[in-house]
DNA sequence: TGCCAGGCTGATA
DNA sequence: TATCAGCCTGGC
């Protein structure tokens, strides 16, 4: 069934290149997205995004692309003074701050540290193929139930390196409610940050990355080598964090892609 | 060959 | 409390 939906500010191509998911594969015009146990076919073209999907799916949909959240207002919203900033928002402006799944964001970031994106991708479609559910020509995406029993090496056939014994570890705390995920979901940013830092392989980077691109804590802001660099080399006095409390998680999105696929 | 990639843990002082 | 080696592994 296809939908067609207003969308500004979003585009699939900019999303997908700024390394929030990796479960986006060109297909069609568009992109094939999985999300946990679901798919969808998407198309951004001249502010409409057309969905190919279930009936009943499309407000999960609506929801994972964040359409009901004006992206105009973190635009105009950029210092006019600040030039670099300026050209960063306006070269990410389709970018959107995805809403996806919880426990798939943990391991997804669990598996990016001192990693880069090709391999991230790949260890994720390693994991989902050996681990996740058969949907009937894709695989979705292993839950901790299905990686809490493994040993903690289990994980190395899928290219996760010293990565597995963070990810096993961090699902058997999931499985036996050390860290409660429910609860988590609750939680305002900084408590959300904090209870996500106890598990294990997860610390103030990864906390972040969770807190944005899963709980939608736009208030996270990921320092990493690149935003590092960055701030070195155009915010030596320090990012005016201040100037963009409540969404600076979004600007942290346009410096992190234009650094990356604007020069 | 050596170094690095969207960090983190654990040891050491 | 701060610093730092070591970690899987593919690509350059």
């Amino acid at each position: 069934m296809t939908h067609r939906l207003p969308a500004d500010h979003l585009d699939l191509a900019q999303i997908a290149a700024s390394g929030q998911c990796f479960r986006m594969v060109p297909e069609g015009g568009g992109f094939v997205i999985r999300a946990a146990d679901r798919g969808v076919h998407a198309v951004s073209k001249e502010g409409i995004l057309t969905l190919d999907c279930r009936e009943e799916d499309l407000s999960f949909w609506r929801s994972y692309f964040d359409l009901e959240t004006d992206y105009g207002r973190f635009q105009e919203a950029v210092d006019p003074s600040d030039d670099y900033l300026k050209k960063a928002a306006a070269f990410g402006s389709g970018i959107r701050i995805l809403r996806q799944d919880l426990w798939e964001m943990i391991v997804t970031f669990l598996i990016s540290q001192q990693n880069n994106i090709p391999r991230i991708r790949k260890c994720i479609e390693n994991l989902c193929r050996e681990y996740g559910r058969d949907m009937g020509g894709w695989h979705a995406f292993p839950g901790p139930e299905a990686l809490a029993g493994l040993e903690e090496d289990a994980l190395m056939p899928c290219n996760l390196g010293y990565r597995s014994k963070y990810v096993v570890r961090s699902a058997r705390q999931v499985v036996s409610g050390e860290v409660d995920l429910d609860a988590v979901r609750k939680m305002p940013y900084p408590e959300a940050k904090e209870a996500l830092r106890q598990l294990f392989g997860v610390g103030d980077k990864v906390a972040d990355c969770i807190c944005l691109f899963a709980l939608h804590h736009l208030d996270a802001f990921p320092v990493d080598t690149h935003i590092r660099q960055v701030f070195e080399a155009r915010y030596p006095q320090g990012f005016p964090y201040e100037k963009y409390a409540g969404f600076a998680g979004v600007l942290q999105q346009y410096i992190f892609y234009y650094d990356l696929m604007g020069k």
